[in-house]
DNA sequence: CAAATTTTTGACCGGATGGACAAACGTTAG
DNA sequence: CTAACGTTTGTCCATCCGGTCAAAAATTTG
């Protein structure tokens, strides 16, 4: 074990919520390099030695937030098991991921950032936890084509896919925002994505005869 | 006119390419406050008051870049058009973008870089080109909705998930090679996107009866 | 060739940035 | 109250970074 039970009182455990909170919003649009320490300490509300008191350098709270990160992240695919209909499972993990796009969009973008950097600080994460989960769920979706409950295709493409598309009202929301214009009523962006996606995920664009 | 004809030598046309190249591996990866003039004149073989001696600031460098840029990212939906069958069309849209992300993952990533960092330096851009370009094609597509040739749905996010699935193969890279492991044999991981994306968009994942 | 012009370089500058440190301040337990 | 411990701050430093400048080197022009 590399973690040696770090002891820490009340006041160290509220600042550095607030401080990871603050990275969070600077890290995900500036990414790592971009980012200062000064810029996060303004957005926690503290001096920037007052910050480094509680992370002694700028790559401990990437770190930090990263660790945090992953397992929120992959929950939804977690979730994801063989129980259940096939296509109801599948239309559900699209609207958990979907969800976390809109909830926790600034864990997206700091994923985003990460991998678009060539995932220099999780990269062993990437091939051993990540890639090993996919494997386990491909390996069940898989069964369900084999069942002809779902039409056969590679998984792995599949579970991409479904990354992408939710991720993307996180990650490209200014593009979004701006080819959408102004929300003008409606049940809203989010509603009309989940609509969308469904359709798509299910049937496709080919007219139904 | 705000472009005052800049002749330029020789020299400074191949100059201002290999530097443009240079820039272009570097702000892809790092982001522009993340790069740097040193980093950029390394990659291009050249000092760094010999770079500045073709670019005057290191956001000229970028902006030429994003310029030269959105012309050719956005050609493969300026093709989309009404003549021929709607099938193939799109077919063949997500064709194009799926080519442009094997052929030029640095463009993608440089663009996806500038839009996750709130696109401060294209905003007018998306929100002026981008936006009637979209509406434009989004209008061609509800007609081919309305006509029954595809099934109906928002033409604007069926855009979006074209953009972000076939994206995802460049801006995502190193997510997408852990996962899938070395490329062993067969037609190579391209031609298993491409595959999967055609019956994904076309059929969806329900059994065809 | 020589003069004029373009290209390249080394040295330099001011400001930003990551981080160290000791002193001051606050809190708590005995 | 006071000693011990935890927290906060001002100051300082070395390095990095964007950018300037004058002078040297190379190239083009007459």
């Amino acid at each position: 074990m590399d973690a040696p039970a770090p002891r820490r009182t009340r006041i160290q455990r509220e600042k550095r919520d607030i401080i990871l909170e603050a990275a969070l919003e600077v890290f995900s649009t500036q990414g790592f390099r971009g980012a200062t320490i000064d810029q996060i300490a303004d957005a926690a509300g503290m001096s920037k030695p007052n910050l480094l008191y509680y992370f002694r350098r700028k790559e401990d709270i990437h770190t930090t937030l990263m660790q945090r990160l992953l397992d929120t992240w992959l929950a939804p695919l977690r979730e994801l098991d063989d129980v259940g209909d096939p296509v109801t499972e599948i239309r559900s993990y699209i609207r958990r991921k979907l969800e976390m796009a809109r909830d926790f969009p600034r864990e997206s973008r700091l994923f985003a950032n990460e991998i678009l950097q060539g995932a220099p600080r999780i990269m062993p994460m990437l091939e051993g936890e990540l890639k090993s989960l996919v494997d386990e769920k491909a390996e069940i979706i898989r069964g369900w084509m084999r069942a002809g409950k779902i039409a056969g295709t590679d998984p792995r493409h599949l579970i991409f896919s479904i990354w992408a598309t939710t991720q993307h009202y996180a990650d490209f929301d200014v593009q979004v925002r701006a080819v959408l214009g102004p929300d003008r009523g409606g049940d809203g962006r989010f509603e009309d994505a989940a609509r969308f996606l469904e359709q798509l995920f299910l049937t496709g664009l080919l007219p139904r005869k």
